[in-house]
DNA sequence: AAGTTTTTTTTACGATCGTTAAATTCACTT
DNA sequence: AAGTGAATTTAACGATCGTAAAAAAAACTT
């Protein structure tokens, strides 16, 4: 509350559509410049190992600057989430066009084909997402916890409204729920999965493991899911996720 | 260096075995108290957020006491982070006990009640394990990286050892590395997961939830390794595990 | 009981943290 | 060219961090 008056004279983008990516002009503005440094340190660095002066220095700017464009640094990673947790769901539609003519091995290979490469060249909202989820949320720790959960409930929604699948939204959530656990740690924190693999995490050879492993584990149930009807409840506990949501969260 | 010549007068621990949990003895030392302590703290903050003083005051000591028994944060981290790995490695072992006449869908389903039971009384060990496994390697954030790596060998280790699977070394690791990556998420930061789900944490819903994801994944490529030939080498890429170790990481 | 060693407490250093406030520079209007 | 508001830099605040060093207390040896 101690800046209340402050935060109503903020600068804030004037374009809706302008993500750290700037759109289309020259050179990025310093609000834009700070936002993108920002995504940079907290895609390498959990929220409280971050610092204003890492992103200072990246986005080459004095880091009290930092403070006069958000007035603190939980409003900039929330910020950062924002944004990243947005351009990750557009794409993520994106990578099912098409889909519904190749089939389900087709169709389910063309679709992590697009997200492996996706994630190669934005590597950050996945490590954003994988360093920041497991924080307890009884601490509190973690600003736009919120926001980090909103991830996984995307995920779902653009594959039911991409694919017609008929099975319980039970059988959904779970699984789109498994099928991003995996592709975030995978994707997220690749080097850790390829030590331990002894690959490299951006080689092929890790890469081709990755869309084995979740071919092999999500394509089955896939299949399943596509062949079913909607009054068959083989899923445990056939309530179904309109129905939860109905009751309340 | 600047103490290495400190360290070699340190106290040490003089019982092998004993852990923080104490063994037997009525009431801990002051080192062990740091380290109950300590793994409490790291288990619910990344180390960078993690401080020698939060440790202290969960120990009920001053702080600068933990730096006399552990020269460095660093120090203290990497012993709980080998205490944590060895319980669980030890534990995990003696989940497989007589899992072998119940058959796949029987055994698989004991060893995941007995896996969930321990998550539950020692939530520590997969809470640590997901806090810092995503730190980025470059950066070399984390101290004792590779006893986190270790924790994924180990369990594919004991896989191996306790369960008679005649398939390609290459498969067993997808096996081991897809389940524990899930359990480390679902149960090392269940938090996060049943609030997507929109259940408690610790309720038998979730419980449920975790083990029913489990089974439908693993259980199939499970029953598939339990069927297969030595020669037969229907993974990608045939190298065994062993020979990949030969090979040098 | 005196002396010695181990353990604990006290105090404090230097570094970094997020944030604030004032001084300065820049961009723009008149 | 003067004036004005926004953008940026400079300087500094209080708090916390890991760690060190010295003082004090406790435990142990003789």
């Amino acid at each position: 509350m101690k800046k209340s008056n402050k935060k109503s004279q903020l600068p804030a983008s004037k374009n809706e559509n302008d993500q750290y990516e700037n759109s289309g002009s020259l050179k990025p503005t310093t609000r834009e410049k700070i936002v993108k440094a920002a995504s940079t340190i907290f895609s390498n660095f959990p929220y409280y190992a971050a610092s204003i002066r890492m992103i200072g220095k990246e986005a080459e700017v004095d880091h009290p600057l930092i403070n006069y464009y958000f007035p603190t640094k939980a409003d900039l990673f929330q910020e950062v989430l924002k944004i990243t947790i947005d351009e990750y769901y557009k794409a993520n539609v994106q990578w099912f066009d098409g889909l519904a003519a190749l089939g389900p091995e087709k169709g389910f290979s063309l679709y992590i084909d697009r997200f492996i490469d996706f994630a190669l060249k934005h590597p950050k909202p996945m490590r954003i997402i994988a360093l920041n989820l497991v924080q307890a949320k009884q601490f509190d720790i973690i600003p736009g916890y919120q926001l980090l959960q909103q991830f996984f409930l995307n995920a779902m929604q653009a594959f039911i409204k991409s694919v017609p699948v008929k099975g319980a939204d039970f059988d959904i959530q779970r699984l789109t729920t498994n099928f991003n656990t995996m592709a975030i740690n995978y994707l997220g924190a690749s080097d850790y999965y390829a030590g331990i693999l002894g690959m490299e995490s951006q080689s092929p050879e890790y890469l081709k493991w990755v869309k084995d492993s979740l071919t092999y584990i999500i394509l089955p149930w896939l299949k399943q899911l596509l062949e079913e009807v909607e009054t068959d409840n083989r899923g445990i506990g056939g309530e179904t996720v309109t129905a939860r949501r109905k009751r309340g969260q």
